[in-house]
DNA sequence: CTTCACCTTGACCATACGGTCAGGAAACGA
DNA sequence: TCGTTTCCTGACCGTATGGTCAAGGTGAAG
C-alpha cells in the first residue's frame, strides 16, 4: 500500500450535497483501495480512514462491501464506454483508431486505479460484471468489428483479424495502467513525465496503425 | 471460484519423493486459486482442500502465505525468462521477436494462472518481487532494447521505441492469459479452439512484425 | 420552537482466518 | 528390531473483519 493520502473530503451545508459529496468520497477511497490491495485484501476499515469516515458511516451509505465494489466497477465500465465513442463517426482507421488509442491512454494516465479494478474484476471471473461483458460489450465489440470490417472492405486498412486488433489496443493501452508499477519501475522509478506518455502515445498509434497498413 | 476441481496427487512411497510431490501439488492448487481470488481473497483452507491435504500440512511445508505466495510468484518469474530467451541467438527481429511472440503465447495458453498471479503482484505494487524488477528484469529489458536497437541501427526494422515496443509485446501476449475470461466470454462462452489459438498468434506477429516494419 | 427525516458513530457480535502445537504414524538406517 | 528422523493432523488460539444496533446529533419544514 503506497499512499496513505486521505481523500479530501469538504464538509457541505445542504443536505442533498451530504449524500453526494459522501458516497463521491468513500467511491474514491474505495477505489484506490480496491485497485491496490484487491477486493480480498481491501477492508472497509482502511477505506473509511482514506474516506475520512468512521467505518459504520460507510455501512449506512452503501449496504455491504460487495455493494460498494459494485459500484466502483461500474463506474469504470461508464467511463471505458464514453472511450468508446472515440470510434464512431470517424472517416477511417487512422482518425478513429488513433482517436481510441489517444481516449485510452488518456484513461489509463488519469484513471490507473479504475483500470486495475476492471482488470482484477475479470481476472477472477468477473464474478460482479459478468452480465454486462454478456450484453453491452459484447454488442460495442460486434458493432466495431463491423466498423473495423468496413474500412477493411473499403481498402482504407489491411485486412487483419478486427477481433484481435481490438484486444490489441484493449491490451496496449490498459497495460500502462495496470503495469504502471511495473513500467514506472523500470523508468528508475520515476513516473511517467508528460514527454513521456506523449512519446508512449506516439509509439503505440505509429506501430498499430503501420501494422494494420492504415499509414 | 470456478473449478472446485482437486489437484491430482499421486502417493508416493519414497521418502524424497514425498516432499517433492506434496510441494509441487500445494504449488499448484496455490497458483491456482491465488489466480482467481487474489492474495487478499485466497485462503489456506481452500489451497489445502484442492491440494488433498489437512491445512496443517501446509504449514508444514509452507511456513506462512507469504512464504507460498512467494515460491509461486518466484516460478513464474523464471517462467519468463525462459522464454525470454527466444530473443537471443536470433538474425533478426522477424525470427527473434517472431519467437518471442510464439513462446509468449504458448505460455498465456498453458499458464495462464500464473500470468494472472504475476499482473496481480505487479498491480499492487510487487510488494514480493520489487527487487527481480529492479534487478533482473531491468536488466533484461536493457539487453533486449540494446538487441532491438542494433538491428534499427542494421536497417532491418524501422526505427521504433524499443522500451514502448517491449510494453507492447508483454501486454499483448499476456492480455490472452489475464483477460482470458473476458475472450472467452466474446466467443460466445468457449474457450479459444487451437486453430484460434493458431489465429491469435498469427495476428499478433502479423500486426507487430509489420507495424515495427519487419515485414 | 417543534417535529421529523436524515445523518453519525462508538460499542458490540459472530465468524473466519492464519498460524500453532502436541502427539501419533510412517519411512529409513543400522 | 530398534532408534531416529521425517511426515501427518485434529484441536485449538488470538486476531481481524464484515456487519449490526441503539442512541444521539443535525439540517430543513411548518
Amino acid at each position: 500500500m503506497s499512499g496513505d493520502a486521505q481523500i479530501s473530503r469538504l464538509k457541505p451545508g445542504r443536505r442533498t450535497d451530504i449524500r453526494r459529496e459522501n458516497e463521491r468520497a468513500i467511491l474514491e477511497a474505495a477505489e484506490k483501495v480496491f485497485a491496490e490491495a484487491g477486493f480480498g485484501g481491501a477492508t472497509m476499515q482502511l477505506i473509511a480512514d482514506m474516506a475520512g469516515l468512521p467505518k459504520a458511516n460507510l455501512h449506512y451509505y452503501f449496504a455491504t462491501k460487495e455493494d460498494l465494489y459494485r459500484k466502483v466497477v461500474q463506474q469504470i465500465f461508464e467511463i471505458w464506454l464514453d472511450a468508446a465513442s472515440s470510434f464512431d463517426d470517424a472517416p477511417g482507421p487512422v482518425e478513429g483508431i488513433g482517436a481510441y488509442i489517444d481516449a485510452k491512454m488518456d484513461i489509463s494516465r488519469t484513471h490507473p486505479h479504475g483500470s486495475k479494478v476492471w482488470a482484477s474484476e475479470v481476472m477472477h471471473g468477473a464474478p460482479v460484471i459478468q452480465d454486462y461483458l454478456e450484453t453491452t460489450l459484447r454488442d460495442w465489440t460486434d458493432g466495431r468489428i463491423a466498423v473495423i470490417q468496413r474500412w477493411i472492405d473499403e481498402g482504407k486498412m489491411r485486412p487483419v483479424n478486427p477481433r484481435h486488433l481490438l484486444y490489441m489496443l484493449w491490451a496496449t493501452t490498459q497495460h500502462y495502467a495496470d503495469f504502471g508499477h511495473q513500467i514506472q519501475t523500470l523508468n528508475n522509478g520515476k513516473p511517467l513525465s508528460d514527454k513521456q506518455w506523449q512519446e508512449a502515445k506516439a509509439s503505440v498509434k505509429d506501430m498499430v496503425l503501420r501494422g494494420i497498413g492504415a499509414i
